[in-house]
DNA sequence: CATGACACCTGCTCGC
DNA sequence: TGCGAGCAGGTGTCAT
C-alpha cells in the first residue's frame, strides 16, 4: 500500500514520539511479519535500546538503534505505524507493539499481515539498500539517471513496459502503483510503452512528472484509496488531487476523453487516458 | 535476465 | 439478507 509519500508522512509523524526514547518492553504478536529473526531473539534484542532515528528508504521505515542495529519495516498493502498513548484501544490485528520510556507506545498495526519487518546489523542493511535502486526524489536525480534506471542493470531491459519498470524496485526504488499510473498520465506517456522506446525528452516529462505528484503528495500527506493512515492515525489527502487512478470512465483532465482501466500491464489495475497517452 | 503464475493474508464490495 | 467471486496501493519465489 504505501509508497514513497506514504511512507515519508508515517516516518515524519512517528520521529518526533520516537527519536531519544528507550524501548522498555517489546511484544510480537504476530511472528510472521518478521523475517529472518525469531519473536524472542527480536523482543530480547530492542529492549533497553534508545532509538537514535527515523528515517525512511523507498517504502521502507528505517528505525535506527542506539546500537546501530535497524529495525526497518515494510507496511506493503495494509500495514500503518503509529505512536500513542500506552493505554489506548488494541485490536486483532496489531502485530508489534513496544512501550517507551516515555509512557507513550509504538504500535505496528497489519490487517493481511503481508508486511516486513527485519532487523539488521549495520552490514545487512548494507546489503539490504543496495538492492534498491536509486530514490527520484534524491540530489542528482537526472533524466539521464531516470533512463539508465529504467533500462535496469545491464541496459537489458528495454522491452520491459514503462510502467513496469518504474514500479521495479532495483531500478527506481519508492514508486508504487498509483504513482507510476499518476506520473505516466502526467508526462503524457502510454504505460505499456517499451521502456526502451522512451526518448531523452520523454525521460525529461516523465521525471519531473514523477518528482512533481511525489512531492505534491508528501505535502497532502499521502493518498488514502483504502487503509492507509498516517503516523497519527489520519487519513491522507492526495486521493481527491488524483487524476487517473480509479478515475476509469471519466474524462481526462487533459484532452476529455474517457479514462480507461485495464489489467494488461503486470496484471495490475492500469488506468490511463488513450486519447492523450502515447 | 525477463516473464508469468502463484503465494502470502484478510476484508470489502458487488452481483446474483 | 446471504453467499461466493473477485479485487486491493506490494513483493518474493519458482518454473520457463
Amino acid at each position: 500500500m504505501p509508497e514513497l509519500p506514504e511512507v515519508e508522512t508515517i516516518a515524519n509523524d512517528i520521529r518526533p514520539g520516537l527519536v531519544g526514547s528507550t524501548l522498555e518492553s517489546v511484544r510480537v504478536l504476530r511472528a510472521d511479519v518478521l523475517r529472518g529473526v525469531t519473536a524472542r531473539r527480536f523482543e530480547r534484542a530492542l529492549r533497553g535500546r534508545r532509538v537514535a532515528a527515523v528515517g525512511r528508504r523507498a517504502k521502507h521505515v528505517v528505525i535506527e538503534l542506539d546500537d546501530e542495529h535497524r529495525v526497518v519495516i515494510q507496511p506493503r498493502m495494509t500495514g500503518s505505524l503509529h505512536v500513542s498513548a500506552a493505554n489506548g484501544a488494541s485490536d486483532r490485528y496489531v502485530v508489534i507493539a513496544a512501550d517507551l520510556s516515555t509512557g507513550r507506545r509504538l504500535v505496528f498495526r497489519d490487517v493481511r499481515r503481508l508486511g516486513a519487518v527485519h532487523l539488521l546489523t549495520p552490514a545487512a542493511w548494507r546489503r539490504y539498500t543496495e538492492r534498491l535502486g536509486p530514490e527520484p526524489l534524491e540530489r542528482g536525480f537526472t533524466a539521464p539517471r531516470l533512463l539508465a534506471a529504467l533500462a535496469g542493470r545491464g541496459g537489458r531491459g528495454g522491452r520491459l513496459a514503462v510502467k513496469k519498470a518504474l514500479m521495479d524496485q532495483r531500478r527506481i526504488a519508492g514508486v508504487g502503483n498509483i504513482y507510476a499510473n499518476e506520473a505516466l498520465w502526467s508526462a503524457g506517456l502510454d504505460p505499456s510503452r517499451p521502456a526502451g522506446t522512451i526518448t531523452s525528452a520523454e525521460a525529461r516529462r516523465l521525471l519531473r512528472a514523477l518528482v512533481a505528484v511525489l512531492r505534491r503528495s508528501i505535502r497532502g500527506r499521502g493518498t488514502t484509496v483504502r487503509d492507509y493512515r498516517t503516523g497519527t492515525g489520519e487519513a491522507g489527502t492526495f486521493q481527491s488531487r488524483l487524476k487517473v487512478y480509479g478515475r476509469a470512465g471519466r474524462p481526462c483532465r487533459r484532452c476529455g476523453r474517457r479514462l480507461v482501466l485495464t489489467h494488461a500491464v503486470d496484471a495490475r489495475a492500469t488506468y490511463f487516458c488513450p486519447g492523450c497517452q502515447r
